[in-house]
DNA sequence: CATGAATGAGGGTTCATTCAT
DNA sequence: AATGAATGAACCCTCATTCAT
């Protein structure tokens, strides 16, 4: 076989990266070989090893990768400014930094549990790191009179499962995310809910 | 060693059926051996593949047991009776199925869609079926003026996320999951949403 | 191909080591490899690793038997009888056991130093407990009169070099180790040395 | 990184040699890495293939440089002179040219037979004319009456093994050779033995 | 001379599955 | 019904070597 261009170290990261990233998305972690990262890459297996550790290695800078660019959508709030805008809009970032990361999103959702027992615990640590943001969050925003009282650690788990689930949902049915009308769902249902009381 | 007491058939299945739920709980389909199971089951290899035909096969088994748990706990609305009451009940019956599973509901929300494609797609076509009687729901909800008008689509998988979220995150958290308690915290979020638009 | 017929668990596992065993002393720890050792054996890749836990497990247990049979060759010497008489018989003894390895033994003076640090350093602890026995063993005989005034820390590893060099250097030059003529040219060399300092 | 300052190829050879013996020493032959070799000698890889074939050939260039050293040591009976001086002068000789080489001796009586058959037989033929010099001298001191009666081949190969033990012990033991003290030990044992036949 | 990215054969290990008793 | 020894495909990883700049 003819030998891959030489590359600079971080462009051959980036390029063995996104290979992996796509085979991820498309395999699951444990269906996807290194060989089918090697294929999509158009490289030897030394290379691969050239620049990460393992397969598990891999794994992990992907996850990383994903995760900078799904905060990179939400800003913080500014108190002083209206909230109810400020969350729709971050809604909207969020939704569409997903959005831009094509059906690897769910390599988030699907595979960073069922790795290992390390890889668990570390997502684990995150969203206990980003549940309490939001329920500080949430605390503040009673305080503020923005947000209904009420029980916030719950509350905010759910929330979370707002975003999640159907962005989860989407890629499942092999739909492209539409990230403006799901932020308008999500939306509602933060300021309304769905059901009434009333008849 | 000795020789497990023969069992009839039906027995001997339950067995390593209970045994391959525990082990798939605790250490998730693919960490999970078949020795695992067979040492909780306290039986040997052979007689393992004569009850089941692979390791795949008691796992679909056990997802196939685990879903009939859970539906177990929600019933049908009766429109002849007042709707969100009979919500909150099927609410508070999901969730205290899912809670009578032990740390088993995970197995739902984590391996499910990571074993194979197959696996994938099983799981799709129960959410798809799960997610349209969902939405027939709320379109029949906004027919009789107990469901705000709106999109349906995307909020029936939010409604999915708002049940499926908290449950999963408990599992993580290693707590045991507060059906009550949940169960009222996301009848709130459907009545009433959480943010305040204006004061 | 047709299946190996089965045996006990122990009856394999002394099958393996016998090919091991065989196949170190052929090719060296490091030429040898897991294939060469299951071809000997006459066994499946998935058998071997049902019996030892890795290539340097197996490599551990050959070690351990050789060193065995080794000792089994060394009777403690009763000072109530002749020293001399005694310590002959043990160089035979310990002799006769090395060639009755066959041309294994080489295992333990070659390979058993090279494979990596954990070994060499279990070789290094055996060989000071050997070592520190003839020194205290040399001490004694001198306090009884037997043994020549003198230095005994060297002059214990020159002993051991008198007995390994020459049965090494019979399995390098493929000569069948000549137990009772190199047993005589050792208890020569102990009770006279070689060189007549008078002209 | 900044590149190495150019070198004369006989220069650059002997710091590769250089690296390669410190390497080969401290870790063994299959140990070592070409990239700890790299890592001593601070130069990149390419550079290293520019200077020799292999590893393998480093390796030999490594064994042939410290056989040189240790066969410097040495020099030729004088037939004319007192006998058993010139031994004592030339086991002096010997043992402060190993200790010379630093813990680098080991290379020679560890890894140099445990590398491949090659090596191995290479070995082979260099202590076989070694000991056949060896032999040729004890019996010429037998014509001439320095040397007891008796075996000779055998002796032979003993007496290598008075030299060479104490040293790899020392090795072993991560003690400085004590060149005058083993000398002084080996001819002892030389001159008279260690045992006494009689009180 | 020196560089360092790319290569790929080689080998070790795992584990679901089979099958004769 | 139950047993457990045997199987072997599947994979991951290492590292000596090459070669274009």
């Amino acid at each position: 076989m003819s030998r891959a261009a030489p590359l600079s170290a971080p462009d051959r990261r980036a390029n063995l990266l996104a290979a992996a990233r796509s085979v991820f998305a498309q395999r699951g972690y444990h269906s996807a070989s290194v060989s089918d990262i090697l294929e999509v890459a158009g490289v030897a297996r030394g290379t691969f090893y050239n620049h990460f550790d393992s397969k598990r290695d891999v794994f992990s800078a992907v996850l990383a990768e994903l995760m900078g660019e799904v905060l990179s959508g939400v800003a913080p709030i500014d108190v002083a400014q209206p909230i109810p805008e400020q969350v729709h809009a971050n809604l909207r970032g969020v939704l569409r930094a997903m959005a831009g990361t094509g059906d690897a999103v769910r390599i988030l959702f699907t595979d960073a549990l069922s790795v290992d027992r390390e890889g668990e615990e570390a997502l684990a640590a995150f969203y206990t790191v980003a549940l309490e943001r939001v329920e500080r969050a949430l605390k503040l925003g009673q305080a503020m009179g923005v947000v209904r009282e009420g029980e916030t650690r719950q509350t905010a788990r759910c929330l979370l499962g707002l975003l999640k689930e159907p962005v989860m949902q989407a890629a499942l049915a092999h739909e492209p995310l539409e990230a403006e009308a799901l932020a308008d769902a999500i939306y509602g249902l933060l300021v309304a809910g769905v059901l009434r009381r009333e008849a």
